[in-house]
DNA sequence: AGCCGTATCAGCCAAATGGATGAGAGACCC
DNA sequence: GGGTCTCTCATCCATTTGGCTGATACGGCT
C-alpha cells in the first residue's frame, strides 16, 4: 500500500499540529504540509500536489474554507477534499459539497473516523460523521422545506435585523414582495414570527 | 525553575493532542494529563493536583467549561485555571472571569503567547488575548450598557424567538412590562428593533 | 432621610408585522 | 401547450411591536 500524502489547512496551530500528531501514528498517512489560510492551501496544493487536503471550513481572514474548495477544484488537479470542522451547519454542509468536497468531518469525530475518512478519499469514497450524513439525508428528503435562493438571501439579510422595508429597499424589491417571501420562509422553517425565524436561521446556519 | 504541570481539558481529541505537541517543546511546561470533559478535569485535579488547567469552554455535553471552573475553584486547591477557547464572546468572558479564571486565550494565539500565559498563571499574573482584553475592557468602561440580571434573562428568552405575551407568561409579568424592559435592552444594545437585538445578541453571545 | 438603580405596571398612539387571497410574468420541463 | 416553480406586486385587516410618559415599590448607599 502506497503512503497518502495530507495537506492540513486550518487557520489554528494547534489543531494543525494536534492533527499532525494524530496522523503521524498512521503509517500510511503523511502529513506533507499545513496551511492556515486558503491562499497559503493554494499555493501548496499547487507546489506539492498531495492526495487529500484536510481542511477546516472556518478561517479567520481572507479566503474561507468553501472557496478553498472551489479553487482548489478549480486547479483541476486530483486532490480529494475533507472538511473537517466543528459545527454541522445545514448550510455549509452543502455548500462544501455543493464546492467539491469529499467528505465532512466533525472535529469530535473518533481518531479511527478521520483516519478511515482520509483512506476512503483518495478511493473515491465519500465519508461524513453520522450526524451531518443525517442532516443530509434530512435535506433532501423533505425538498419542500428548502428555500428558494431568493429565499435564502432575503434569510441572510433578515439575521442582520433589517426591518421589511430595509429589506425591500436592499433587494430592489417592493415590501409587499418581502412579505410574500417572508411568509413562505416561515412556513418553511415552520415558525410564526420573524423573530423565530432569526433566531432558527442563526443557529442552523452553524453555531452550537 | 521548576516544571510547571498543565492539565489540558478540550472536548476535541486533536486541540488536546495540539497543544500537547506545542507544550512538549517547553522544557519548564509538564502535560501531565489531558480531559475530554468537565467531570474527568474535576477528577484529574483532585487526583493530580496540576499546576494549571488550561480549559475550553465549549464541551460537548454535561458540565460546561464555565461550571467546571467553578467547580475546580470550589475544591479550593490552588489550580490557576486558563480559558482556551474559539470565540471572544462578551458573556463568556465575563462569566469564565467572574467563575475564577486567571486568563482568556484564543485559540488563535501565537505559541509564545500560551507559554507566556502558563507561566504568568502560576505567578498569580493573569493574561488575555487582545481582542479579549479590549472586549473586557469596554465593558468597564461602558456600565451604561451593561444588562441588568433581569433584562439578560429576558433578552435570553428573546433570542428562542418568544413574543411579548409568550415573555410575559414565561417570568410572570405583564406585558407592559416586557416592553418596558425590551425598550432598555434596545437602548443599551443601540439597536431599534427586535430582530435587531436578537441578531446581534445571538452574535455577541458568541458564534462568529 | 434622600437618592439611585431595578423591577413592576398602565395607557395611548403610530408604525411594523403577519395572514389571507389573488394575480401576472418568465423559466423550465414534459 | 399545459403544468409547475419562482419572483414579483397588491389590498385588506387583525395583531404585534415600539415610543412616550408617568407611576409605584423595594433595596442599597450615603
Amino acid at each position: 500500500m502506497s503512503t497518502i500524502s495530507v495537506l492540513l489547512v486550518d487557520d489554528h496551530l494547534v489543531v494543525r499540529s494536534g492533527l499532525r500528531a494524530l496522523l503521524g501514528t498512521q503509517p500510511d498517512i503523511d502529513v506533507v504540509a499545513d496551511a492556515g489560510s486558503g491562499e497559503e492551501a493554494l499555493e501548496l496544493v499547487r507546489e506539492l500536489s498531495p492526495g487529500v487536503v484536510v481542511m477546516d471550513l472556518a478561517m479567520g481572514d481572507g479566503m474561507d474554507g468553501i472557496e478553498a474548495i472551489r479553487r482548489i477544484r478549480g486547479l483541476n488537479s486530483r486532490q480529494a477534499i475533507l472538511v473537517f470542522t466543528t459545527y454541522d451547519s445545514d448550510a455549509d454542509i452543502v455548500r462544501a459539497v455543493d464546492a467539491g468536497a469529499m467528505g465532512y468531518l466533525l472535529k469530535d469525530a473518533a481518531p479511527e473516523e478521520i483516519f478511515a475518512a482520509i483512506r476512503g478519499a483518495v478511493q473515491g469514497r465519500s465519508v461524513m460523521s453520522p450526524p451531518v450524513a443525517s442532516r443530509l439525508f434530512q435535506q433532501l428528503r423533505n425538498p419542500d422545506e428548502i428555500l428558494t435562493p431568493r429565499e435564502a438571501e432575503l434569510l441572510s439579510l433578515l439575521t442582520q435585523g433589517l426591518s421589511n422595508r430595509e429589506l425591500g429597499q436592499r433587494l430592489f424589491i417592493s415590501e409587499a414582495t418581502v412579505k410574500t417571501h417572508l411568509a413562505h420562509i416561515y412556513s418553511k422553517l415552520g415558525v410564526e414570527t420573524r423573530a423565530a425565524a432569526i433566531a432558527t436561521a442563526i443557529r442552523r446556519e452553524g453555531m452550537r
